[in-house]
RNA sequence: GGGCGCGUAGCUCAGCGGAAGAGCACUACCUUGACAUGGUAGGGGUCACAGGUUCGAUCCCUGUCGCGCCCACCA
């Protein structure tokens, strides 16, 4: 018996049980070994994370596809795993240890550190596994990988040494960009550019050979800087070779300002005439711009900052000293480990004190800041390890031209394009302890080792050294055999590599490699990529390069882009602005189905998803109506009929409702293909709701209540067929209540072969064209009367008679046989038919006949004419309007003949239409 | 500074060359033996604006105005 209301809280944990435990969602199941392999990768959430809407969407869109697949019969592989998150991760430690007052990263050392990270791992790992559970995700769960697993680790490792060893990996001392706060170097893709509101400081720089008097402009050469704390590292000013302003100051030296350093007044085109003062301090150890144009003209990098971005001067000393000065360094300049931001405002102010400051002016401009730390980040010199992106682009940005991987929709392979076109050499190494380490040793010559183990690494430094006779071979030996006894000689390096690096792997990683599994042979390369936008260029560019170069093949066929969710207002949902929507919660009031069928159909590609409770909630409702239906058949004994053939039925509206269901399963079929999940979600919930239950079931209920055996039978069998294959339909849309009415509606008739997420997907099945014609014009008598018994003020009540007047035998035919189903829907008494209309009647207009509603006592006619006036000037209208168009030679001469023909059709019926409305019209007047 | 997208019913959004659609909200009526998490009927739109192409434009093109996003090293 199905219960009279569906509780999803109740339901859903023990139908997810039982998916897991009949091993449904496994891949290579023994029965599809022979099926057709389809595979999608996760986006591997972070391991410690929870789940947000935006997981959600992703991965029921992920599931839709897998389950459609997996009934449609293949062999289904939905890979799941997690991602170790580097930065996230040590910073959700850090702040814990913070929080309970425990030492610091630094303090507990590396070590205990990252005991503390792999324990909470091991605490909140499970959370957002779980929390997919919740949502019907149907991964195959015995399959699930962590980026930081043995064998994924492993493959890192492996793509790191080979990389470099191909000269595609390589070390390099440039410009960073560089968080302080967390104290690593950052991709350029971690960077945000967020407008702030600054100023732009103009500086006097005295020329050296002037006098300097700041009320003489031929005295200084003015730069200006939002800035100023950087002078301290300038090594020049540049001005643009064209520019007359300054062209004679060009190879004379400016005297820097406080510090007292000689700095020559170079030419370079990087200087704009047009900004600022068309003179710009040139500072090559703290910006990207002037770093390039110190190579350029050979000037020296004077760091001024520590690793948190504090002053730090005497690091610089040398430097300092080594450069010719005029004057000395003002004895009252210490900022010695003072924040960069409290050094601007104290050099801002001595030179205001000095008369060097021209003016400050507010300025909005962009700053880079850290994505995750929100700091503001400062480009700094360092050594880091980098992967020659752009030896490496060549190949995915091939790949998609030649459509061997397309995106979905099509617009964002020029984002792609742009992209991998201006591609950057990627900085993998990061000064963090979570994650994998990089496999590189260096000898005290500084000399790097890079191998896949310890031990290789090891003894190719050791014979090396012995080799040049740094060290003895009793010295190698020993090294060789103790490992405590290397330290301080080769040490490895302390960085890791950044968490897109593994997770660039994760498509041939997670299915064995660098073993040949038969995974790997079997799923790659892997079917759809569902993503969203935001990480096309942190991920899917990534997995497209190092796919093509490992496993020589693309590692998806198509990556279908979703939207991002956003709240009700639009706003962009991130912790820090306190409106993430939870979708637990949601799955607890609502269902999971309802959410899922939320998401999906609100998943319009190019736009993006504003969630509002009320669609869900409106979904929910979705859901109790189809529980609802499948109450109805169960209490008219509609039960599954084995081997029932849709196409042998022989009551029309039996065949209607096969023939209707057969042009839904083939939209729904075209809309996953072309991952339009909006579109099979509109299809399904108005096949369902306005089809099925709106029509089908409640013209079938006089024949379910009837007396015709037979026609009962075929009743019944094809209301429980068409409610089984709906369940299928929306089985990928809600998994969850329709795998339970899968299994209660089986509960009486013959058992079901499997669970619904292992049945066949529906067949296209019969189509039966008269059948629509015929019920058609039934449901179109019936809204009709409907509509007027509303207009006219009928109780809902009062029972009419229907007198027809005219119209064809096979008008009166339909009529005789619907008899039941016309009495029931539309509230009528009986059934005439009669030569002409009664008196005090109402007029329905129908294609062929009149049919009467006589409302003796009830009509009211000045409404009555109402109403048929208004029907008479919409006719008109249309008429004007079609005439219109048959009145222009232009439009009968070159429009196609089909659609002349078409509105010669429409004015037909339309002034057919008229002339009967109009005698309605006469027939009122006498009666009044 | 480049690039992308969006302005359609009160709200959230489909549609994107041949008579304007959905859900929610709203109004009226209805506890009818599946369902009030429901039913029936209804109101509501110069499809941002201006030009152009076309026999015909919400749909294609150009421009304008609003809004959003992405990329970019501009003092």
């Amino acid at each position: 018996m199905i219960d009279r209301t569906y509780q999803p809280s109740a339901v859903e944990g023990r139908i997810y049980a039982r998916w897991e435990e009949a091993g449904a969602f496994r891949a290579g199941r023994p029965e599809r070994r022979d099926a057709q392999p389809y595979c999608i990768v996760i986006p591997p959430p972070n391991v410690t994370g929870s789940l947000h809407m935006g997981h959600a969407l992703n991965n029921t869109l992920q599931d839709v596809l897998a389950r459609f697949e997996r009934m449609r019969g293949k062999d289904v592989l939905w890979q799941p795993g997690t991602d170790h998150a580097g930065i996230a991760t040590q910073m959700v430690v850090e702040r814990q240890l913070m929080e309970h007052q425990q030492p610091g990263r630094r303090a507990l050392g590396r070590e205990k550190f990252l005991e503390k990270v792999w324990a909470w791992k091991a605490e909140s790992g499970g959370t957002i596994i779980n929390q997919l559970k919740r949502l019907g995700a149907s991964c195959d769960w015995s399959r699930e990988r962590f980026t930081m697993d043995e064998g994924l680790s492993r493959a890192v490792v492996k793509v790191f040494v080979e990389l470099h060893r191909d000269g595609l990996i390589y070390k390099d001392k440039r410009l960073v960009n560089w968080d302080p706060t967390l104290g690593t170097a950052i991709s350029d893709l971690e960077v945000q550019q967020v407008e702030v509101n600054g100023n732009l400081w103009h500086i006097r720089y005295p020329l050296e050979d002037r006098t300097f008097d700041s009320s003489d402009p031929s005295t200084f050469i003015t730069v200006a800087t939002t800035r100023p704390e950087t002078m301290l590292g300038d090594v020049a000013v540049a001005v643009h070779p064209e520019d007359e302003r300054y062209r004679h100051l060009v190879g004379h030296y400016a005297i820097l300002p406080l510090v007292g350093r000689r700095i020559p007044i170079i030419a370079d085109e990087y200087s704009d005439p047009e900004k600022g003062t068309g003179a710009v301090k040139i500072t090559p150890a703290h910006d990207f711009n002037d770093f390039e144009v110190g190579r350029r003209h050979d000037l020296r990098l004077i760091n001024v900052l520590d690793v948190e971005a504090k002053l730090n001067l005497a690091d610089n000393e040398a430097f300092l000293q080594a450069l010719p000065r005029s004057a000395e360094l003002d004895e009252t300049l210490s900022y010695h480990g003072c924040d960069r931001f409290a050094a601007r405002k104290d050099i801002v102010r001595r030179l205001e004190a000095a008369g060097l400051l021209a003016k400050a002016e507010p300025h909005i401009h962009m700053v880079p800041h850290g994505d995750r730390s929100a700091a503001v980040i400062e480009p700094f010199l360092t050594d880091q390890w980098y992967v020659d992106a752009k030896a490496l682009a060549g190949r995915a940005l091939e790949a998609v031209r030649e459509g061997r991987t397309v995106f979905v929709p099509k617009s964002w392979e020029k984002t792609y394009f742009d992209w991998m076109e201006n591609i950057q050499p990627w900085c993998i190494s990061r000064q963090l302890w979570w994650g994998h380490q990089i496999p590189a040793w260096y000898g005290p010559d500084g000399k790097v080792f890079v191998a896949e183990t310890e031990d290789e690494a090891v003894s190719r430094a050791l014979a090396f050294y012995a080799e040049t006779g740094a060290i003895s071979p009793d010295q190698a030996r020993e090294m060789a055999l103790q490992p405590e006894q290397r330290s301080p000689f080769l040490m490895r390096d302390e960085d890791v590599l950044d968490t897109w690096f593994s997770s660039a792997l994760w498509p041939f990683s997670t299915l064995g490699w660098p073993d040949e599994t038969p995974e790997l042979k079997r799923y790659y390369p892997t079917d759809a990529l569902v993503t969203s936008f935001d990480i096309i260029f942190f991920w899917v560019a990534r997995m497209m390069m190092m796919g093509l170069r490992f496993m020589g093949e693309v590692p998806f066929r198509t990556v279908y882009i979703h939207a991002l969710v956003r709240d009700e207002r639009g706003a962009k949902m991130s912790k820090s602005k306190g409106n993430v929507v939870d979708p637990i919660p949601m799955i607890e009031e609502y269902g999971a189905d309802a959410l899922r069928f939320t998401l999906a159909a609100m998943a319009a590609p190019g736009r993006d998803i504003k969630l509002s409770k009320q669609r869900v909630e409106g979904y929910r409702n979705f859901a109790t109506k189809l529980w609802n239906a499948c109450r109805f058949a169960e209490m008219n004994d509609c039960v599954t009929v084995p081997g029932f053939d849709p196409g042998s039925v022989k009551d029309t509206l039996n065949r209607w409702i096969v023939t209707s269901l057969s042009d839904t399963i083939a939209e729904i079929e075209q809309a996953i293909a072309d991952y339009r999940f909006n579109d099979a979600g509109a299809s399904i919930y108005h096949f369902v709701w306005n089809t099925y239950c709106d029509w089908y079931v409640e013209l079938v209920k006089p024949i379910l209540q009837g007396a015709d055996d037979a026609a009962k039978a075929e009743a019944r069998a094809t209301t429980a067929h068409v409610r089984d294959e709906i369940l299928k339909l929306l089985h990928p849309f809600m998994p969850f209540v329709t795998e339970e009415l899968w299994r209660v509606t089986a509960e009486v008739g013959p058992a079901r072969a499997s669970l619904l997420a292992l049945a066949r997907w529906p067949e296209r099945g019969p189509s039966f064209g008269a059948a629509a014609e015929e019920i058609n014009w039934l449901i179109d008598l019936v809204s009709k009367i409907r509509s007027v018994r509303a207009e006219m003020n009928v109780p809902a009540a009062t029972q009419v008679r229907l007198v027809l007047v005219g119209g064809h035998a096979r008008t009166r035919a339909w009529l005789s046989s619907y008899d039941a189903a016309i009495k029931r829907l539309a509230r009528v008494s009986s059934i005439e038919i009669a030569d002409k209309p009664p008196p005090a009647s109402a007029q329905i207009i129908t294609a062929d006949a009149l049919a009467c509603l006589p409302l003796q006592g009830i009509i009211d006619f000045a409404a009555e004419k109402a109403r048929l006036e208004k029907e008479m000037a919409r006719v008109k209208s249309d008429i004007a309007r079609i005439d219109a168009k048959l009145g222009n030679a232009d439009f009968v001469g070159r429009a196609p003949e089909e659609v002349v023909e078409g509105e010669r059709e429409k004015r037909e019926e339309a002034e057919t239409r008229r002339r009967r409305i109009g005698e309605a019209l006469e027939r009122l007047k006498g009666a009044a």
